[in-house]
DNA sequence: AGTTTAACCAACCAATTTGGTCAAGATTAC
DNA sequence: GTAATCTTGACCAAATTGGTTGGTTAAACT
């Protein structure tokens, strides 16, 4: 998974959505303002968000935006996937799938890559758009265990 | 966190080093050939890795580079971490730290990216180095319920 | 009908990051 | 001393990111 500014641009844009436009269409200029993104920018991302399906535009004035499922059924790994197209590992399958297994001494860390995609996924999968909108992130899953203190910063900082 | 293609090389690099560096230097020629990797990339891997403790180095000839902690210490995160340096979350902190809890009305996802990293952490640190040696990196935890089978392709594909 | 609002679309671009090379030391074994 | 090896720093090409410019449609409201 690619986990890219882009990506997170686009799910910012997504809760913004669902925070604000509560049934009538919000305009890119709208949200442009609030998260400060640049319009064209978000032109671009919703581009990609309308071709997956994500969101439904409705042109003319008054027009925008809106989500094309309900808050509650939109995933935060389906945003990413819409505008972030997956990344290849590195240097396994150059054409072919399994390629690299072919090769059994290089690529060891095949499975550890393909795992923490499934668990990333797994995570992203598990929160909704509706979620973030009602900070309701944090013990979605009760995996904090451990390290909850001191530690090394991270993603978000 | 990162995830990059370079923290993929570092660990490429120190699983090929815990693999056949039993107990007398490993040098870069030899990592860099096995894993087809570029020696002078290599160079700046080993030296962010030697920064942040480890591996430890040996001049000279027969020299080479050693883990600097049993392979089953040596936790996946603190390889990426050491030469991936993390990432800065969208807008949020520009400078200061706390600086986006102050507006509360942007920047809603902050939660859900801080939280996004715990989980990659938390994967990668139950994955030691001597984890994917030995091939045991499937179903270190049991949380590969559910979508195993279809959907879209991930991180290592 | 004509103007306005806004989605759409496709080039293009500057800055940064990524992945990598090259050349030159420094350190130790022999 | 010389060969092997780590170490450093400058440099570089390609890709990505974030953004601009300049349109074109489509719908709504005078």
């Amino acid at each position: 998974m690619k986990l890219s500014t882009k990506g997170r641009y686009a799910v910012m844009a997504l809760v913004d959505l669902a925070d604000h436009g509560d049934d009538k269409p919000t305009s890119l200029a709208d949200i442009a303002e609030r998260q400060e993104i640049s319009l064209s920018y978000l032109e671009q991302l919703f581009a990609k968000l309308r071709r997956g399906g994500l969101v439904k535009s409705v042109r003319g004035p008054g027009g925008g935006y809106l989500l094309a499922h309900k808050a509650e059924e939109t995933r935060i790994a389906d945003i990413i996937l819409a505008v972030d197209e997956p990344i290849r590992a590195t240097r396994c399958t150059p054409g072919q799938p399994f390629g690299c297994r072919i090769n059994k001494s290089r690529c060891v860390t095949h499975d550890l890559w393909e795992e923490l995609g499934n668990q990333i996924y797994l995570y992203l999968s598990s929160v909704t758009v509706a979620d973030v909108v009602n900070r309701r992130v944090l013990g979605t899953s009760g995996v904090i265990q451990g390290r909850s203190g001191g530690g090394p910063a991270f993603a978000a900082e």
